[in-house]
DNA sequence: CAAATAGTGTCTTTCAGACAATATTGT
DNA sequence: ACAATATTGTCTGAAAGACACTATTTG
């Protein structure tokens, strides 16, 4: 229908914000642009989106180009688009963000269009250290993630296959920021049916009681919710 | 940079699901569509993003255009994006969707690219009726729609500058399709402070004790929230 | 045994939900 | 007075949060 003659042609991204829990916090994972504008400037991963593949399949391909990171079978959903007139000086550009979450250290390799992809810890990053609108896509993702753990089952998308309960509380803590109360918290994940699965096995690492160690359940939704508060 | 020779172009269009309440339920705006593909076929009002307009001034044009109807001040925020390969048989699109929402029976006035713009009561469209994946967005809409009226003050966006808390309740019960209790809403919405500023004047209209009247706070959430149950 | 961590009990306060009771208007 | 609607009161059960307590392991 020559679109192009009435409307020149505006260029879909897919970026992603991928996020892991750490020791020292909620990290990010970030690539050191490996062209111009911005050389060298850490930037979310992403690209442009081919013809011939849905936007989740953009996602996950530049994902593994960039940082040759598999995101499946772990939890990868759609955030937000932004699409501001001067957001790339290049051309106009709209990205659509993607939030995944992965549950241990991967260790990123270096891609083609990418150089020095690593862990960041989101609190350690200003504003100015990221390429184009990157630091508003990142801030949108983390609060998506901090509200969407109160009522959804998604902070055990940052735990293995088999997990303790301290271990979830741990990725609720480096997520919010601060310090739930352990007993409160154990009742109030058992509670909800079908959200963890008790299994055999003990934990027995370290001093102290082992604790039972527990997979995913069926669960989709955390009710009634956890509150930040 | 000559991306046109490594990509060809993904088109980018906006499409807006506005929503109001009618006494026969939750209802949208949708157009007939005046040009082939699904010539005749009900979508939702929407068209291509231009160059030199953001995505959300696209969402507004195109609706003006279209329907005739202007969104501002009321509510207008992003929904989601649809990108499936095959959504659009006349090129690859990628959809950025809007939800909008508007407190009065705003008369729609077909424009050029659209015929018949009209309100449809929600419940009685089939999922075969809207064209492409509208079908997908309104749901999509919906959906959103009823979650967030539990912790947010969206649903005051639904009644006029000035309203009684009874009408702020057929909102709810519209939107959720089940009756609320007179008396706990009335105390649940007046105990969260800066959700409702109330006025002087009373709702003198039928029979019965006249309603206080109110006008939207500035409270930015409706905490503790209102559960849908 | 002490230290450390896992898990449970208890109490207070808040709040949702059902439903009754009272208040204020038009006819 | 009566009908209709607005607004407030009361009671019960659920659950959040603070914090004390018990249980089970290692060293």
């Amino acid at each position: 229908m020559g679109y192009e003659s009435k409307f020149p042609p505006v260029y879909v991204t897919v970026d992603v914000v991928v996020l892991t829990v750490r020791p020292e916090g909620l990290a990010v994972l970030l690539v050191e642009r490996g062209a111009e504008p911005q050389l060298g400037i850490l930037a979310l991963p992403g690209g442009f989106v081919r013809q011939d593949e849905s936007l989740v399949d953009g996602a996950r391909r530049e994902l593994l180009e960039e940082t040759g990171i598999v995101v499946e079978p772990t939890h990868l959903e759609q955030l937000a688009s932004y699409g501001a007139v001067d957001r790339d000086p290049r051309a106009r550009t709209v990205s659509v963000a993607y939030l995944a979450v992965l549950p241990r250290w991967a260790e990123p390799t270096p891609g083609t269009d990418a150089a020095g992809a690593a862990w960041h810890v989101v609190d350690d990053l200003t504003d100015l250290e990221l390429a184009f609108d990157h630091s508003v896509i990142l801030r949108d993702g983390v609060e998506r993630l901090r509200a969407k753990i109160e009522y959804t089952p998604l902070a055990t998308a940052f735990c293995e296959d088999e997990f303790t309960i301290r271990e979830l509380r741990t990725a609720f803590e480096a997520i919010w920021g601060h310090h739930l109360d352990a007993g409160n918290f154990h009742r109030k994940v058992l509670s909800c049916r079908g959200l963890l699965h008790e299994i055999a096995e003990r934990d027995s690492t370290g001093p102290g009681r082992p604790a039972r160690r527990y997979r995913r359940g069926s669960a989709a939704e955390l009710r009634p919710p956890l509150y930040r508060s």
